[in-house]
DNA sequence: GTGAAATTATACCAAACGGTACAATTTTCA
DNA sequence: TGAAAATTGTACCGTTTGGTATAATTTCAC
């Protein structure tokens, strides 16, 4: 790893939190310059643009957040577990984000909509992946025997994502813990429903 | 009603579709002066500065909001009837709102949280009223004997909502009707469940 | 260790930012 | 209708914006 690279990568870090809490619009070159503690010169040696450095910054909140929740439900043996550990990893992560800020997904595609076509596509395919993960996690469960035969689970998957990244969005704005704990709660028992 | 006080008015309404779309940071006082055909003079005139306006405009585009839905309800004789219109009505606005670029309050929220600590706590506030409206539906609803009595209103509502909200989010991205319809289907299922 | 190449800091740029002073224009009401 | 008051347009303010040219420094392969 070359210093240049390893550069572009304390940037990235650095500044993620920054883009998460306040938006492309709302942080400035002055806000990444004080995160890195780099130069204008620094930061245009190793990115284009601001708009390049946003884009490695979501792209990057985007694999942490994956990772962590990967290393949840990889300790988990059932389908069910696995879903269950998802809907804890949302529920910690409200007020205790790998990114500070809140969901990156979350944030970016209710920025990007309407005002920034190109992120708006990316943020959208992330979004399609995400719950078709969730899916993927519904539909083994089926074929193992954990669910029940006849469901939906690319609807399910759907109920569980909007409504989880909704209780996000209430939970965040009026610091409380309440939607998010009455989301999780709904959703745990939609598994149960499916579980044989 | 006076010069000012329709000027005022003019304002508001010309420039919340401009907040609700670009976010407060992303909007500029050009274009609040190209969205009103004012100047300057005219808008510090009747508001004290952008804070005010995106304040006003926020407030308007809420009770626009507000006003539409109680429209599509109040024609409804039933709880379970306006539940579903209630639904509908989310449905339909996803890509065709009363106030362009969505909803206000995931779009305020969003924004606010973290980084514009008085907004975000005047979001809070309406996002709370906006649960305990959807709550009371159904409270009165099971009062009516519409609904079966053990039903936890509270805990329904916020379901819906956060799921509503999030199917929102994930639409617009998206530019898909998927979401949402998935999303309502869900809702209006729940919906059944606990009608007698 | 040295020299070429890559990286970074400094100083600068034009444009756009939110906001203000004040004169010109409209409203308003007697 | 006329004159005071309220409203609006114009011209300007200092600051900050994203971005660049370039010189100084650091890195790295030999």
């Amino acid at each position: 790893m070359t210093k240049a690279e390893r550069t572009r990568q304390f940037i990235i870090e650095q500044t993620a939190p920054l883009f998460n809490s306040k938006g492309y619009d709302g942080t400035t070159l002055t806000d990444l310059m004080d995160s890195t503690g780099l130069s204008k010169g620094a930061l245009y040696g190793n990115f284009r643009d601001k708009d390049e450095i946003a884009l490695a910054a979501f792209q990057y909140a985007i694999d942490t957040m994956r990772t962590r929740l990967r290393d949840e439900l990889e300790q988990k043996n059932t389908y069910k577990k696995q879903l269950m550990a998802l809907f804890d990893f949302f529920g910690e992560y409200v007020f205790n984000p790998p990114i500070a800020g809140g969901c990156p997904l979350l944030n970016t595609a209710v920025e990007a909509d309407d005002h920034r076509v190109s992120m708006r596509r990316l943020v959208a395919r992330e979004l399609v992946e995400t719950v078709e993960f969730i899916a993927s996690l519904i539909e083994k469960g089926i074929e193992s025997g954990e669910f029940k035969k006849g469901t939906d689970a690319h609807q399910m998957a759907y109920v569980f994502f909007c409504s989880i990244e909704g209780a996000v969005m209430f939970a965040r704005a009026e610091r409380s813990e309440e939607p998010m704990q009455i989301v999780i709660k709904h959703c745990k028992n939609l598994v149960k429903q499916i579980s044989n």
